[in-house]
DNA sequence: TATGAATGAGAGTTCATTCAT
DNA sequence: GATGAATGAACTCTCATTCAT
């Protein structure tokens, strides 16, 4: 996460238990993510989101300044799931090609763990004003530089072709995206693993200079 | 557009003169779709629709059932630019190939020309009940099979790997629509006609037979 | 109707012809009548009226000042059909005691056949300015005094027990009112002609100094 | 009042305290009752009455769901009030001859104390959903058990001639109700004291099988 | 700390009435 | 005379936020 997050998130609070207030604000924000998923922000109230945490309507202002703070708190929680999980996922791999492989699926798989808060991240930015929409967008790019990473080494190594290593980061961010964008599609037509591997296919026949070898 | 499109409508307005009607609903909804856009469907009032106008509030209730009707009819006016500008684009376009060139070409131009509305489309559909979402839905497969059919048409002809016709599609239709969602990430970094191309040369690199020939 | 009923009238519309402002006036009221009894008069649009009466919205308000008009005009329908059918009723009964049987049922029978109209007077007057209010009474209390001729008439030929009048009258009245006050239940009971054989029993049980000859 | 009264009523509160809720609501009908009876159900707006109760608009809400919920309620409060106080008027008396006065009585008083209440009841009642009316219908009927009880006793004693209970329940019902109804009539010439022993000796003539010996 | 009753501004929607045509 | 599109005030209901307890 960004170097400033914390000192972000130090100004919603008026408690001073740094450990409680932690431990509070997860169990808020669980209740928001899931609520705003499912409802959209505007339709949810502050009232349910204290309900789901199994407090009072009043104390979830000790945790957060605003509704609005509610929200940046419930998507970057989504993005703090990318940020944490694609990189475990990528513990053992060895090898360009193989990390590659392994973030690409592992974007997926987080992508579908957390299809709904996803959804949330896209629909409901906007409604954060400018700055926080900018911290948002920060977080976003994070990840995006561990697919780049990834690609850039494949590159240098002369596995992929010389490719633009921006362009090629989206085409990864959206498909994993996709996942969850196009959900209502994909569901009837194939699983999670059938889409990672037709995906990596089509990443990889666009990107290798030696197909012959490496695809299969 | 599903054929049942102008049922949908009729029950909206209470006037009788369709001609006026449909004018003033232009009118309405070219406004609709500019606050929505700008300022999201929730956080735009009606009155502000009604200004943006011209007309009184209680006006906007003569061609509207709703607020909603107003959202449906926003997203509806952006999925029904995609049907008549895409295959407008097609015209000339000779053989599988240039034909899927020209696709490409022609939706990544359509939501630059109307970015602010696809991201409407994005962001609000859920706010509609859930057989309007199926409406749109249904309205932006009608789209997508447009593409679906000239990659097949390339496929039969040995232009492109036999894959799948539904992720292929889906390839497109999400590189399009990221000029959209990314849009405050690319325009730092290229234009249009840039990325368009750079989008054509991955999409055909990964689907092509005979590379050698055909992209340069 | 009271002598300044045309005066009433006269003020509320704007045209000149007389013939025809009497004429789509009673087209008018006829469908107000049955829309505010149906619906009540708060909830009857004044749209809705025009449309029943198979005219323009503007139109109305070229026969009538107020939507308030409207509903002072409808009662006025129903309280002038009782003065005018009540005494149509009273022809060729003879002697008081007929004649005070005859005003009886026909009460009863004017009810039931303007029943919904006949509660609307009851819920809306209220609803007038209490000038109005007064105008209307004075309607009523026109059709009281038939009734309170033919009491009067019986008690003076020594038939009625000389009771107080008004107090006879309103039994009367109320007891045709109830028909339509409570017909939800009355009518799961008995019907307007049992009704009416069984109220002239307990009215003349009440009244008649010599019970044994006159009730059976 | 019927068994399930209680069901609708829990149904309308978002607040959980009971005692809260009751207290609050029967302040909140005392208003709404007031000001219904005088401006009308339609022309009186929530504000009013949230005025009127010392709380803010949103605050009513909290005890009631609806402004028709407000209406119910005002209703139900005069109906219990007969259902309360008749029967408590029952005391003391003895033979089955002064209960049935003692009811009379009983009803035209409580209807002189809320007159303006019941105006309001025979005035809006149709603005309820039909199954809320029939809910009121209900609770009016348990009242006229009460009546029909004493009159059954008296036919059974052989007090009263045999006649149908349910009809001459109804004149006893009109009786009191007209003291509200033509009020506007009868208080220019009566009193309700003479009201009600006037009222008696109509019904009691119109009834008694002995009447030397029982009016007097 | 924690509660949840209380506030009140603000949104969507309706409809009596007008007036240009 | 006749139309019906247009107006905009007014009403119901919601909900983020506060604060006495």
């Amino acid at each position: 996460m960004p170097s400033d997050t914390s000192q972000i998130l130090k100004g919603m609070s008026r408690t001073a238990d740094a450990g409680l207030v932690k431990e509070r604000r997860a169990k808020i924000v669980a209740g928001a993510v899931r609520l705003f998923a499912e409802q959209g922000y505007e339709r949810t109230t502050v009232q349910e989101v204290a309900r789901e945490a199994g407090i009072s309507t009043g104390l979830v202002y000790q945790y957060v300044r605003d509704k609005e703070d509610l929200l940046l708190l419930s998507i970057l929680d989504v993005l703090e799931s990318y940020a944490t999980e694609i990189p475990a996922a990528l513990e053992g791999a060895e090898g360009p090609l193989q990390r590659c492989r392994a973030t690409f699926a592992a974007y997926c798989r987080v992508v579908d763990a957390r299809r709904e808060a996803t959804l949330l991240a896209y629909r409901s930015t906007y409604s954060l004003p400018p700055e926080r929409q900018r911290f948002i967008k920060d977080a976003e790019q994070k990840t995006n530089r561990l697919i780049g990473g990834c690609i850039q080494d494949c590159i240098d190594e002369g596995l992929f072709r010389p490719v633009d290593i921006d362009l090629a980061t989206y085409q990864v961010v959206m498909y994993a995206h996709a996942w969850a964008l196009k959900h209502w599609h994909f569901v009837k037509r194939t699983d999670l693993e059938s889409y990672i591997s037709e995906g990596l296919d089509f990443f990889l026949h666009a990107l290798l200079t030696d197909l012959g070898r490496k695809v299969p």
